[in-house]
DNA sequence: ACAACTTTCAATGGCTCATCGATTGCGGAC
DNA sequence: GTCCGCAATCGATGAGCCATTGAAAGTTGT
């Protein structure tokens, strides 16, 4: 058991079990979710590093020990409010099944992942520092992974096979799907850091999340197309579907 | 200045100034450049974080306390290890007034800086981490980074001007551009960490630098090719150039 | 009334970054 | 020679953060 789950949150405020806290406040639902929520919040705001745990107890309205009775660890925070909007393997099993070429489905994944890391809490890059210190502890977020993983391999090879795609090594462009997603949504974060007027930093024209998720699957897409002239065709296709 | 500078490392031993060292050891050559190193080889085996200032100075030869001596803060140690091999913007200069199209000059420059990143001592990531909370410190890292962008939009720009590109926004292009380098690198490096036996964490084939790197500015071009049947003459002709 | 359980708290330890003033040896001024 | 200043290092110390531990304060069931 990674951390301590909350009973099913009985909507009502009938004197939650325990001791009370130092505050006098009492948690309007599960305290748990209460803590993933103002974490995600801190996180968003200042990046994971620069939050400490006594700054998500203050938000949660907790002491900062308490903490450690919901989570063991801070990473284990991290990695709960990733949970909450992590759901790119649900988005798999939606459209695997369905009807529609690889190259409409690789367009639809590439848009999704992106927008979806976009509107993460905070840099995935992040989540992934820790992952690569505690296997054992991230074993669900590297399993994910993987699966996100064989399952584009499957879809390139599919578009290969079907002379949709340029030959080419399905592993390698899994590999670097998965890495410029990563890399627009870093993009994406600095900007919001750093608005439009902020002096110091590196500088570029903002950009709207689903902006950046078109572009990222486009210029993808557009690499790997036998007949780069397909793109607008699968475009429109996708703009039907979407997905969010 | 962000740091102290070594005086210019006289190749002999004679009775470096200052108070003797503890271990008894002396200075090969200058101070600073033997903490760099020493720096460089730790992060590259666990990482900027996993490494404390303690670990450096054990490595170095001195104490914890008298490596502020030479680094005011961790951070600029890490800066070091970076300015050592940061050099895209020398590239830059190099190519820049030389011959050649557009797509070229681009196709080299990706490829040379997913290289340059990958030999970096660790992740580009985590030096853009800190360079994001402490934009003063960090200076010159984002001048040199917006001064790579800049450069890029004004190749993509003329490719566009001259019809070799597909039509689309150089700045946005730039920023792709940057990304997915910097997530190539990252995948490359993961790669190392858990080699082809690692029963943890994520699993691919293993590639080297080389190969991604020719890989990325492949896909990149291809991407923005007009025509993309141009893209196997451009290789040809950076595989002329050699880089490195 | 009492025992068991849930949730919280205060106190504390250990690790790391960073600062401070003291210390050691060299070289130049006189 | 002796003394002063400088360069480079050291040891001690403090502050901040993560994490552990045992006690405390309620509720619920017997």
């Amino acid at each position: 058991m990674a951390s301590r789950q909350s009973p099913p949150a009985s909507e009502e405020l009938p004197r939650p079990l325990g001791r009370p806290r130092a505050t006098g406040g009492v948690p309007i639902g599960s305290p748990r979710d209460e803590i993933v929520a103002a974490a995600g919040r801190l996180f968003a705001d200042r990046g994971y590093a620069q939050v400490t745990m006594s700054d998500i107890a203050r938000a949660a309205g907790l002491q900062q020990s308490s903490l450690y009775y919901w989570f063991r660890k801070k990473e284990l925070v991290l990695q709960a409010t990733f949970a909450v909007n992590r759901v790119p393997l649900e988005f798999i099993n939606r459209i695997g099944a369905r009807s529609g070429s690889p190259a409409l489905k690789l367009y639809r994944l590439v848009r999704f992942d992106t927008l979806q890391l976009c509107r993460s809490p905070c840099d995935v890059n992040e989540l992934e520092r820790l992952a690569e210190g505690q296997p054992d502890l991230f074993a669900t977020f590297w399993e994910d992974r993987q699966r996100l993983h064989d399952w584009i391999v499957t879809l390139v090879g599919a578009a290969i096979e079907e002379g949709q795609f340029v030959p080419c090594d399905p592993d390698l462009v899994a590999l670097s799907l998965l890495s410029f997603d990563e890399g627009i949504q870093k993009r994406f974060r600095h900007q919001l850091q750093h608005g439009p007027d902020g002096a110091n930093a590196f500088r570029h024209q903002p950009r709207a999340a689903e902006e950046l998720a078109e572009f990222a699957a486009g210029t993808m897409l557009r690499a790997l197309l036998k007949r780069p002239g397909d793109l607008a065709r699968l475009q429109r296709q996708a703009a039907t579907c979407g997905d969010d």
